[in-house]
DNA sequence: CTGAAAGCGCTTACAG
DNA sequence: CTGAAAGCGCTTACAG
């Protein structure tokens, strides 16, 4: 298959190579009959103007870097999928980099797809202090934040209300009678880890109830780091009587440990996770979570970052905070509470 | 910051800009003391080269195009995590797009990478015939298939051997005593599902078993499709004493189903399932699960594709087929068979 | 509404 | 080992 250039089909078509291009544009200072003459001649030869040479004379590659902590951990795969579908739609194409959550990673993804020449990131997985990152904002990249945030505040970003999704979960531990109840939470340095905890100790708090700093472990939000975490718990003279998890992984953990402790669910602990994974329905599991919109959120970064690329000083700053929904399934069913 | 080009490193540091250019490319031809020269202007001044400007002139973009059923589904997301790695290792960023196993959407999928300009496109989900696929191989478009390939053989792949992984997960349940068994499995117009079926059917035919056909179904790749499946199997008057499932999902449907339907795994029915996906191992599942190097699959499909690209007129083919390993858990464990 | 000119920032191919 | 020339395939800006 040959490839035709602008000029192969001006010639086909009896006119100047710029007319082409302002067929192929939709610019309308072209007369009906040339329009459509060309557009006949384009689709003959079955032309397809060349990406390459368009993204080097307009400085746009259509190209969006999305750098995530591992593409292939399920939250992350699902931003994915809502930055992709958002993507296609406004004619964008999306590379993207796992950074392992590593500053080091996450400095090479920066790079790279700065190498690559991408329009504009989104990063999903900052930590609250990230160099790489704070740069590339302080040159006037446009960058766009999703699900985690930075400790400084200018820039655009996506999240969700994590402060109030585990305040939320904790108000529904207190209202079951719940008193001695534990958080195994995702690390702080990370601003989805921070708050939720912040939200859990903002409510006991708020119920007058004392925190008690054995009762609080941060680990990664991971199964593995729940399960370690849920040992050291359990093992405890005086066990929580439920425990409030930062993400659903952590509370699979919490239920494997359980298990090999010999506990059940709810009746000897209750448990919460954070983000409402698949998983959580399923009958052998049906964990009661903290339901985020997490395609949408990947969406939503993708119509922020596009207008901070196609128009410029942009003098506003996008601010999105969507609320979270507590889904209440029979790992901490209150009829299950009643022993 | 100010962007800075060849001319600008050659006018700083006294030479002309195709020497900057030889030193960026590491081209020999360029004096130790030149080169140093160089270098040292390139640092100060933070150049890095343009990289629309280059994949223009080169008319490569270091671009890989990755079409996958669906990102969000978790055995793409790891096949993508080892497509990544190995790109990034190799210098080439990889831009994906999700098919939804839709012809129409596959052949949109293509015309935007295409669009884009990427070197070459690895495919993770094609149906046996996927004739947006097959023009591409046909115009020598270079082209990797992973984990699912076309009926017509004349391309790259890396595939598991599908047949020989239900072969064995079937040869199993038979030594452990089980006559009926069933299989719920992927659509056979997938090679995945075509292969796995045959791999059961081969393990009856080769144990004298005579094959019923209400003890096949066939139905997605998916949980809904497995919970739907098992409670039609698990209502049939001669009920089959073990499942084997076309993936582990198929499976975790079978699982919801049968908990439904008052029945215990492996007790009353014993189930198999492919793909040992994380949730296989945990307590409240422990799947037995026929085990395929995912990850692996990915980055050897991207060390073939560059291969093909870089290289012209490759004159041979990469058939690559690993084998899968059985996962025995309690889900058909011998010792509880034993009524 | 249409076209001739110039140029984007590199690399390839050719001289010296 | 180094450089002057030409060009990749488009778009922007200016004439007409």
């Amino acid at each position: 298959m040959k490839k035709y250039t602008l000029r192969d089909v001006a010639k086909a078509a009896g006119v100047s190579h710029m007319t082409v291009s302002r067929v192929l544009n939709n610019n309308p200072r072209v007369s009906a009959t040339t329009r459509e003459k060309v557009q006949k001649v384009i689709t003959e030869l079955g032309y397809e103007p060349d990406a390459r040479a368009r993204a080097f004379v307009t400085k746009k590659s259509q190209l969006l870097g999305l750098v995530v902590s591992d593409i292939s951990n399920p939250f992350n795969a699902e931003i994915s999928r809502g930055i992709e579908d958002k993507a296609f739609e406004m004619g964008y194409s999306v590379i993207f980099c796992s950074s392992d959550e590593s500053p080091q990673r996450t400095e090479a993804c920066v790079k790279h797809m700065l190498r690559t020449g991408v329009d504009g990131m989104i990063f999903t997985s900052v930590r609250l202090k990230e160099p790489a990152v704070e740069k590339l904002i302080a040159e006037g990249f446009p960058v766009v934040l999703v699900n985690r945030k930075l400790s400084s505040s200018d820039y655009h970003y996506v999240i969700c209300n994590n402060f109030l999704g585990s305040y939320t979960a904790t108000k529904h531990l207190l209202k079951l009678g719940y008193k001695k109840i534990a958080m195994i939470s995702g690390y702080s340095n990370f601003s989805t880890g921070l708050d939720r905890l912040k939200g859990y100790q903002k409510a006991l708090e708020d119920n007058s109830l004392l925190q008690r700093s054995e009762y609080v472990i941060e680990t990664s939000f991971s199964a593995e780091g729940g399960f370690e975490a849920a040992k050291a718990l359990l093992a405890l003279k005086d066990r929580p009587e439920a425990i409030l998890c930062g993400n659903d992984y952590i509370a699979f953990g919490v239920m494997d440990a359980a298990e090999g402790s010999g506990l059940s669910i709810p009746e000897d602990v209750a448990l919460i996770g954070f983000d409402d994974t698949d998983f959580a329905a399923r009958s052998r599991i049906k964990l009661t979570s903290v339901s985020q919109k997490i395609y949408e959120m990947g969406s939503i970064a993708v119509q922020i970052i596009v207008d901070t690329i196609e128009r410029k000083n942009l003098d506003y700053e996008h601010k999105v905070v969507l609320n979270p929904k507590l889904i209440i399934r029979e790992s901490c069913g209150y009829h299950l509470h009643k022993k």
